[in-house]
DNA sequence: CTGAAAGCGCTAACAG
DNA sequence: CTGTTAGCGCTTTCAG
């Protein structure tokens, strides 16, 4: 059996709520009954149990994620600056795989909200329906949509600026002199990558580019990648530059072009988006569009803990963060 | 305010103990009132506090993992197992990360602790003071070892069979016909690394291998692995054959090999040690010793939850699981 | 500054 | 089968 703070007030001669307030508030208490108190809590030692003030106070002081798969080296480095963020407030993080699965995820959130979790961090709620949604939203949990910018207005959200990494891929891709260019990319209507090829396609219309762009698309892993390569080289050989949507699929591009015979960056220039931790260690290492993983996950937390700690349900809050150019060996001017 | 049983015993003309009843036994109570109650239940939208209810029965039904990072793939890996046992047995798992760092690890106990978790997974203790070690056993927790064997009886453990992982790797570079073979290995005594090599310089004596090995030790990294091969072939560039001792030295010896102009595995044959998902990506795909990560983290789980579930603390538990080979394209026959 | 007492939401004897 | 009652360990008025 576990002591409390019966015991402690047994041993030290004063009341449970003496006890109470010594462990908690430093004011209201003469400071000799509150060093007693303490010394016998620790003689004792004792540890709170942060269940019964839970119930009492109506705080868990813990937060969830539900990301879709933590085996994504994307969502494994967000969720560390998911749990760095928290731990530094004070709470605890429970991690839920939901596989994008909208069933899955609505029930981890019911199952949350029985344990009264502080708030919830989603990856996305784009495959929840509407109704889905609402009931989310109504639940009265803040939630703070990770990775996502166009979600409805009833969350809050914070997502990397992929519009603009596009473009920045775009500008890049023409100041080395490319003309004939490709861009790899995901489903038809995937928010993110959507955003990517955007920015990308409106720069270079922008620019006036001389030549038509082919965006093939198709499925955004290294498999994916691979394929749409090979499909790109047969039917447009004379490709100079291509950017994938992510590194993933860049990865694949490069096993395509490896087993082609076409060498990247000497025949072929190549830039990706996310800088996964791999982007350096492939041959070559990948040029690619930073997106601050880890800050993301952080900067997730703390918007989360701030609507934790405001009782009142404030407006949703929505942040962007810039991405940034890695260059690295995968790009070379055009000849 | 949430809704509560006293709400929906009211509604229903029971008492608040009729309605627990009815919410969790399916026996006692009256077929009828029964379906009244969660007739009743199900209109106020009610569900149930589980903090109350632990703060009652002594369980929280979360469990938690410890582990250095989960960036590092083989964490998430296991993670992911880990979560999906956890919540196939109806428990949530909060997420903690180390850093192996014994004050973390010290504060995250005593953090779970207070929040009455039934069972925490720990990648390591091997950092903590005797003293920290007697206390964690001491404490009350279940515990197991993720990745531990050799740990101190207090715990249970589940591991991969390191050592046998390391005589297959010498049974299939023997099998090829290398004789000039090379380990690369990490610091000297590192529980998991120094098995491997055990089991593959033992698997060599035994065979009468016809000259020396090398074994060179170095950070267990891309860049340790990268160091060492630059050394080695400066050393020794007659090698054959290098078994590294996780894949990821191994993706820093390709680097090295790759900028030293040798081919792998035209000069030299490389295995590895883990089978991440990375080792399939590279060029050229990695032989390995594959690993059950996942199956590792699911077991820890599920023994967790044995143990947390038998209040009787039991004898500690050992599981030991087999690693396979995975042969891809990074060794072949010495001509 | 300290004690008494109520109660968070739920479970679990114990009666009936 | 159902109601009464007593807490789980802690916080928080309200008195004093």
């Amino acid at each position: 059996m576990a002591i409390t703070i019966k015991d402690i007030a047994r041993e030290s001669g004063v009341n449970i709520s003496t006890v109470s307030r010594a462990l908690n508030d430093a004011y209201g208490v003469h400071q000799e009954t509150r060093g007693h108190v303490l010394a016998v809590a620790a003689r004792l030692n004792y540890y709170p149990n942060r269940v019964a003030r839970g119930l009492k106070t109506r705080r868990s002081h813990t937060l969830a994620l539900i990301v879709s798969d933590i085996r994504n080296p994307f969502f494994a480095e967000v969720t560390r600056g998911a749990e760095d963020a928290a731990r530094a407030g004070g709470y605890d993080l429970v991690l839920c795989n939901s596989d994008l699965d909208p069933r899955k995820q609505m029930e981890y959130v019911a199952s949350l909200l029985e344990k009264q979790v502080d708030g919830i961090l989603m990856n996305s709620v784009a495959d929840l329906s509407r109704k889905q949604q609402d009931q989310l939203a109504a639940s009265g949990v803040p939630i703070v949509l990770l990775n996502r910018s166009t979600a409805s207005k009833s969350f809050s959200t914070v997502c990397a600026d992929n519009e603009a990494g596009g473009a920045m891929a775009a500008q890049y891709l023409l100041r080395l002199g490319h003309e004939n260019i490709a861009h790899l990319t995901g489903p038809r209507r995937h928010g993110n990558l959507t955003d990517r090829a955007r920015g990308f396609l409106r720069f270079l219309k922008a620019a006036n580019a001389k030549q038509g762009i082919t965006v093939l698309h198709g499925e955004n892993s290294f498999s994916g990648g691979q394929t749409l390569t090979q499909k790109l080289l047969r039917q447009q050989p004379e490709i100079s530059a291509i950017f994938a949507a992510n590194d993933l699929m860049a990865f694949g591009a490069i096993r395509a072009m490896l087993e082609l015979g076409r060498r990247v960056p000497e025949d072929i220039s190549l830039i990706g988006f996310d800088n996964l931790e791999l982007a350096s260690v492939v041959h070559p290492p990948l040029t690619t569009i930073h997106q601050p993983k880890y800050e993301m996950g952080r900067a997730a937390s703390e918007m989360l803990l701030r609507l934790a700690r405001n009782q009142s349900k404030p407006r949703s809050q929505h942040l962007l963060l810039g991405v940034e150019l890695i260059q690295r060996e995968s790009c070379r001017k055009r000849l």
